[in-house]
DNA sequence: GTCTATATCAAGATAGAC
DNA sequence: GTCTATCTTGATATAGAC
C-alpha cells in the first residue's frame, strides 16, 4: 500500500494531497477534478489514469487516511510504555497527532467522501466500531477511555471545519487534560 | 426570527426540514434545489422565492442550527440546578439533545456549509469562540469544562456523518460520564 | 406566493493521439 | 502514463404566467 519511492512522489500522493488542500480551501462540494489535477500538476487525462472516477478518488482520500491513523498508532505502541488505559493513549494520540501536524489536511477526506457519497465512509464505519470493541475489552476505565477518545474526535472535528477556537497552547492544555484523564479517571 | 404560526409549519421551516433530511440522506454534495422542493412539496420557483438562492439556503439552516442550540441552552437554564461548571452542564446537555434528539438532523446544515462554501460557517464560529470566552470565565475546572464540551461535539461529528457506532445505552453511559465529569472532576 | 419553461454553464467521463 | 478534444448531463438561476 506503500507507494511513495525514495525522493519522488507518486502521481497517486500528489494528487491526494491536492485534493485535500483543496477540501480544506473551497469546501468539499466543489472539488472537482480539474482543480484537482491542475493542483497536482497534471491534466484531467492524467488524473483519470490515476483515479478513473471521483469515486475512486474520495475511496483513496479515505484510505489514507485509515493507513494514516493505523500507521500512527502503530508506530506509537513501540514508544509507549504500558499501563493504565493503554490502547485508549495510543489512539487518543495517534489522532491528537493527525489532527495538529501537517498531516491535519488528510481528515478532511473525510468531509470530501461524505459529501459525494455518505457510505464511502463504510470502511471507517468498520475501524470505529473495531475501535469501540477494543477500547471495551482492554479498558481500565471504560468511561475515561470514551470521553477521551470523543474529545480527540471533537477536536479533530472542529479542526477540520476550520472553526476551532483553540490556540496551539489551548491544544496543548487539552492535550495534557485528556492525558491526564487516561491515567487518573474521573474524581470519586 | 421564529416563524412557526400555530398548526402549520411556514414554507421556509418545511424547506430547512427538507434540507436537512436529503444531506442525511444522500450527501452534502448531492444536495439539488430540485431535490429539496420535491421534499418540501413545492417547485424549484416556489423554493427560490422563499430562498432566493443557494447560499441562502445553507445560510438558513446554519442560522437554524445557532438558534436551535441556543434556545435549548436558555431553556435549559431555567431548570438547571446552579452549581460547578454551570455553564459547561448547559452546554454539554443542550449540545447533547440535539445530537439525539429528532431535531438531529438539524445539525447536518454544518456539512451542507461545508460543502458548498467554507465561509457559510462564520456565524458558527463566532458561536464557538463566544462558548470558549464563557467557558474560560464561568468554570470552576475548565479543564473537565473543555474535555466534556469536546466529547459532545466528538459524539455530534459522528452522529452527524453518521459512524457512530454507540447504542441507545453507551449514549446514555456517555451522558453519565460527563456530567461526573463536570461535577466531580479529574482524579489527582 | 407558487408555477412552468428555458437559458446558461460547469463538471464528469470518454476516445484516441503522443 | 499523460495529453487534448469532445460528449453528455444535470444544476442554478431567470422570466414571466397564474
Amino acid at each position: 500500500m506503500l507507494e511513495s519511492v525514495r525522493g519522488r512522489k507518486s502521481s497517486r500522493e500528489k494528487i491526494l494531497d491536492a485534493a485535500a488542500e483543496l477540501v480544506s480551501e473551497i469546501g468539499s462540494g466543489r472539488l472537482t477534478l480539474e482543480a484537482v489535477a491542475e493542483r497536482a500538476g497534471l491534466s484531467k487525462g492524467g488524473l483519470l489514469y490515476n483515479f478513473p472516477t471521483k469515486e475512486a478518488l474520495l475511496q483513496g482520500m479515505i484510505q489514507r487516511l485509515i493507513d494514516q491513523v493505523s500507521a500512527e498508532k502503530e508506530a506509537l505502541r513501540g514508544q509507549t510504555a504500558s499501563g493504565r488505559n493503554l490502547e485508549a493513549r495510543l489512539c487518543t494520540s495517534a489522532l491528537f497527532k493527525m489532527c495538529s501536524g501537517k498531516t491535519k489536511d488528510i481528515a478532511t477526506g473525510m468531509l470530501a467522501a461524505t459529501s459525494e457519497n455518505p457510505r464511502l465512509l463504510d470502511p471507517l464505519r468498520q475501524v470505529i466500531r473495531d475501535t469501540l470493541d477494543t477500547l471495551r475489552a482492554t479498558s481500565e476505565d471504560l468511561d475515561a477511555a470514551l470521553l477521551a477518545w470523543l474529545a480527540v474526535e471533537g477536536l479533530s472535528s472542529y479542526e477540520m471545519h476550520d472553526i476551532s477556537p483553540f490556540s496551539d497552547e489551548d491544544r496543548e492544555r487539552i492535550r495534557k487534560a485528556i492525558e491526564r484523564l487516561l491515567s487518573k479517571g474521573i474524581a470519586e
